[in-house]
DNA sequence: ACCCGACGTTGACGTGGATCAAAGTGCGTG
DNA sequence: CACGCACTTTGATCCACGTCAACGTCGGGT
């Protein structure tokens, strides 16, 4: 991680902002911790601010820290050496980011928004890990769901048609963004949080074909545009439909 | 899990053969347990076999057990309504099998090869996971390692090409099953464990685009080919070079 | 207001892999 | 051995998606 990009939230004393928030939030890792825990994290871990783009674990580099993601889209990303990229993963609020046990991975970190993280160096989440089981157990918990997640994103890149990669893409940002949507027949609103370049990299298409088939579930109505990135979804179900299931 | 298809090893006097030999394996689950543990283990686990194509856990179906695989190779599936299918996770000895806090799954396990398996009801090892920390150490472990292959062949799946995924695949099985062929410019020599229709359903192809590929690889003397099944690569590097990196 | 560059859309065309069809190949069984 | 069956290979054709190219749209800076 290149701290070099991180603007520091710091109070006018200097001491660093302890991000008290994560506690609240049931899946990031703090609310693992005892008080004490807490305490020794806060002079340690910092918030900040990232630009949309923005690095934040560099490929083969050395993860120094473990962040919360306060709010905002992280994606994760490979390249092969020739340049081609797939997406791997994207975190939400409250996520936790960082891979535990391991100093480097082939992995790319970017901010694909506006991101706002809670960050802790990386030996003092290590150390908590070794004592506190309740902290691993979060750990497994979230491991667990992003590999259910990475999972039903195979079935969509080996085995859906381009339409339904894009309306099962729509769906899953639905669901994330705006979750109390309600299901069935219920309608949604939200803002996609990539560009046509970062979806195409996600499904495994190109920018055009993505572009294409949004363009065809607008014209057939399955979705309502109005800047390239705020959509409606008059029916949910009617979208699940178009998503192959 | 249907105990029914499942062949249980007893002594003679009927008392269940434990599977001790679990100790030994370094990512097996039992070498994380105590010996008191282990005798408590010993009392439920039995060990037993499945031929080809048996199914561990169906679909939607309750996850009774969890399982070390002693040896052969589970495959993973999930399948669409319309029957596409795809094979999202290869599990090899000494694998733990089964998924912790979620009582059930919408992933299918089955035999990809005869299978020995040694096996444990879900709520003896649900509880010891929460008196054992170095248990769920381990669990994250392996987690960790899926979700790491997992995000690999999202990679293949989304962004390579038919040969560039064929002999990814084949790359892979010779890493596990011959994994002491040595590095760079050396040979391997193993049997693919799983049907052309299984592999296709691995890498997001049809039977007959893996069958052309395969063919490609063995007219330009990538690979060497007897039965279908048992495969000499006399260079790894090779190989490499055609998966794409 | 103007330009500019990044992002998105649309069209024409080519191709990699799917689909459909048929012919091997190996193996267990009567 | 002949048969049947499951698996694999090979060939011919088709089409979904990639590629290449042009144009549209939006937002920010001067």
């Amino acid at each position: 991680m290149n701290t070099q990009n991180l603007r520091k939230d710091v109070h006018t004393d200097g001491t660093p902002v302890v991000c008290l928030s994560c506690e609240a939030r049931h899946r990031g890792v703090c609310g693992a911790l005892t008080s004490e825990q807490l305490t020794t994290l806060s002079k340690t871990s910092y918030k900040h601010k990232l630009g949309e783009g923005h690095e934040l674990v560099g490929e083969a580099e050395k993860v120094e820290s473990y962040s919360n993601i306060l709010s905002g889209v992280v994606k994760l990303t490979k390249t092969l050496a020739d340049g081609r990229q797939q997406i791997v993963g994207l975190q939400f609020a409250p996520d936790f980011l960082g891979r535990p046990f391991k100093a480097d991975s082939e992995i790319t970190a970017q901010a694909a928004t506006n991101v706002s993280l809670c960050s802790f160096p990386k030996s003092v989440i290590d150390r908590m890990i070794r004592e506190s089981p309740g902290l691993e157990h979060k750990l497994l918990e979230q491991t667990l769901k992003e590999l259910d997640e990475a999972r039903d994103w195979m079935v969509t890149l080996g085995r859906k048609t381009a339409a339904e990669k894009v309306a099962s893409y729509i769906l899953m940002i639905a669901r994330h963004i705006d979750p109390e949507a309600g299901p069935d027949g219920a309608s949604a609103t939200f803002d996609l949080p990539m560009t046509r370049a970062d979806i195409a990299d996600f499904l495994g298409l190109t920018i055009e074909t993505v572009s294409r088939q949004i363009t065809k579930l607008r014209t057939d109505g399955v979705i309502v545009l109005e800047n390239n990135r705020h959509v409606f979804v008059p029916s949910v179900e009617r979208l699940e439909l178009r998503a192959g299931s």
